[in-house]
DNA sequence: TCTAGATGGTAGACAGTGTCAACCGTAGGG
DNA sequence: CCCTACGGTTGACACTGTCTACCATCTAGA
């Protein structure tokens, strides 16, 4: 019986992975499973990845990239303050859409960055486009001197959306025992708190 | 050589299973190794926890509860807007100096909540003291009617603050290559940006 | 064309893990 | 005085990541 040929192997023992990660938890990804799933011996990953975490590593990379392509495909506004909102949107919906990935992109705790280039490179390549945008605010100091396009309001914005959606996805929402209904207010007001906190 | 007595061994398991973890990772931690390092067998653990998640629920639970003890050691505030500074301060606080739990807390895949009655009530009472403090403020809906005490506002400065502690100790702020002073700047941007947008 | 090496697969072994089962000494209550 | 529960023990099992060794096939160079 014909396996999977040569670098399509690759790729697929990437895509099992995933759903591996996504039946049982990513505690429970297996290279042996990987391997048995796809009908290969349990010694056929090495010779693509060499330990376990570099298999997650690029899991993890492809996470990423799938992130950078759903924020590129937001619709664009017209003002800068208009895209950044746009951008926002998109951010929290994929959060929404895709748990899975976005835990594994800030939820998980990652192997060292420095062995893993891909990663890294998905990693950096998706935050530039949240930091363009970002810095393309003018954005003023608030009671300071106005015109201060400096990136400190990077941090607020980005902890207010990154926290909204860790929060949303955690059970945290459910111990505190906040229902459907307000969670989804309590987004909008988020957005709006922030829209008149950035724009006077 | 007599080993820890009785109840002891059931918190001493504990005290070690956060060691290890401090030392090696929460991904290594290891029934077994716990049982080494306190000399005795590897069975022993068993028979005060039922499984590996157990002591892991425990030794969160008990973070939840060091959580709380900070919480509640803030100092206390004239006003309620001043005593929810206060308590965003305390989080944060806690965040940046306890990593380590405030990562077990927050960013770790947890058991089910349901088998592990402690961490729940643990982990709800935590978050009542945020629940309370945030209530307490008298929250005017922006640019809507005004008095509307709503719980709505509740997650727009958690989000704000969890995202803060999160992404601080995540890679991100290195990867896109923010500074330890931009960062300092940033969270007290932040925190001007919470207070502006809550006391109009 | 022959050959050397790289590439991508195989099987086997080893240490380490969680967990199940069986055993065993001691303390305390009927 | 026995019995039971408790808190510990050892042994075994299946599973894991990873090391080593082996093998087949393609590909380049002589």
């Amino acid at each position: 019986m014909p396996q999977k040929k040569a670098d399509n192997l690759k790729t697929a023992l990437v895509d099992e992975a995933f759903a591996v990660i996504e039946e049982k938890g990513v505690e429970q990804l297996s290279f042996r499973e990987i391997a048995r799933r796809l009908g290969v011996s349990h010694q056929a990953p090495y010779k693509h990845f060499p330990s376990r975490d570099h298999i997650l590593a690029a899991v993890v990379a492809r996470c990423f990239e799938s992130f950078s392509e759903h924020l590129n495909a937001r619709p664009r506004g017209n003002t800068p303050a208009d895209d950044l909102r746009n951008m926002g949107l998109a951010y929290l919906d994929f959060a929404k859409e895709h748990p899975l990935k976005y835990r594994l992109m800030f939820n998980t705790p990652l192997p060292p960055l420095k062995d893993h280039a891909e990663m890294l490179a998905q990693s950096q390549y998706a935050f530039s486009l949240l930091r363009d945008r970002l810095l393309s605010m003018d954005l003023s100091d608030p009671g300071g001197s106005p015109r201060d396009p400096e990136k400190h309001d990077a941090i607020f914005i980005w902890s207010a959306l990154h926290g909204l959606a860790s929060l949303m996805q955690s059970d945290a929402m459910e111990i505190v025992g906040l229902s459907e209904e307000e969670r989804a207010i309590g987004t909008e007001r988020l957005f709006r708190r922030l829209s008149l906190a950035l724009d006077p």
